[in-house]
DNA sequence: AACATATATTGATATCTGTTCATATACTAA
DNA sequence: TTAGTATATGAACAGATATCAATATATGTT
């Protein structure tokens, strides 16, 4: 592989018209966030995660007995899913109440969902 | 990695109604299909082939020389996007023309291309 | 037939990534 | 403070995968 995965320079080239025609050239930092969206809904485990929390707030506790998963296993994807601002939390005492907040997101899950399970 | 990611075990229990709430447990057989077709559009080089192919259809040879790939890379991702039937191809003589073929998963990326560009 | 062109396939390799284990941090209560 | 609970972090391992190089296949032409 020989891919450019950094995505610290996200340098200003601002001043070039963002037109959206698809015969557009796609510019690096747009690559890099469609790509970073896409993949964070091209794993079972976040998928799972994301449908739970389509539904109501979860604690990270809550999520992995219920997706029979190890608390860390279900803590590091929701810090992925965190970092794209796919969800976020609320605490109460020592507890993380983790819920979706993309809803662009959470639209195209269902969507694709339902594509798929109508073939 | 524990996961099981083999297609084969397809087995039949349709006999349970598939309901369309987001509440419902995810069946095998959509989690596979919507994590698939996510992950098409989760790496650089697909998305970029894609969304060459939004204009119009080229040959393998056009994408390669058009996003400066090798042949065998375009060739390899191609058969990725054709094994989920997001592209197709017509022949003539021995070249090859893929085009999209899938206006759901189209849709999808232009659509989150622009949401990407404006933030 | 031989040759040229376009594409596909196979194998090797480096990189990526999801999970696990061990441990650390944060908050609460006593 | 100490103990207990909830969550996060870091390292390491194993499996996945994107790319590359070499080769094979397929089609068309002479």
């Amino acid at each position: 592989m020989r891919k450019n995965n950094n995505h610290e320079e996200l340098n200003g080239h601002k001043q070039d018209e963002k037109i959206d025609e698809p015969c557009v050239e796609i510019d690096e930092e747009t690559l890099f966030i469609v790509t970073q969206t896409f993949k964070a809904l091209s794993e079972p485990t976040r998928v799972k995660i994301l449908h739970l929390l389509a539904q109501k707030e979860h604690s990270v506790n809550d999520i992995a007995e219920k997706l029979s998963l190890l608390q860390t296993t279900v803590s590091h994807q929701l810090r992925f899913l965190k970092n794209l601002r796919l969800v976020k939390y609320r605490r109460e005492g020592t507890t993380l109440y983790y819920s979706a907040d993309d809803d662009h997101v959470m639209n195209m899950l269902q969507q694709t969902m339902h594509h798929a399970r109508h073939h």
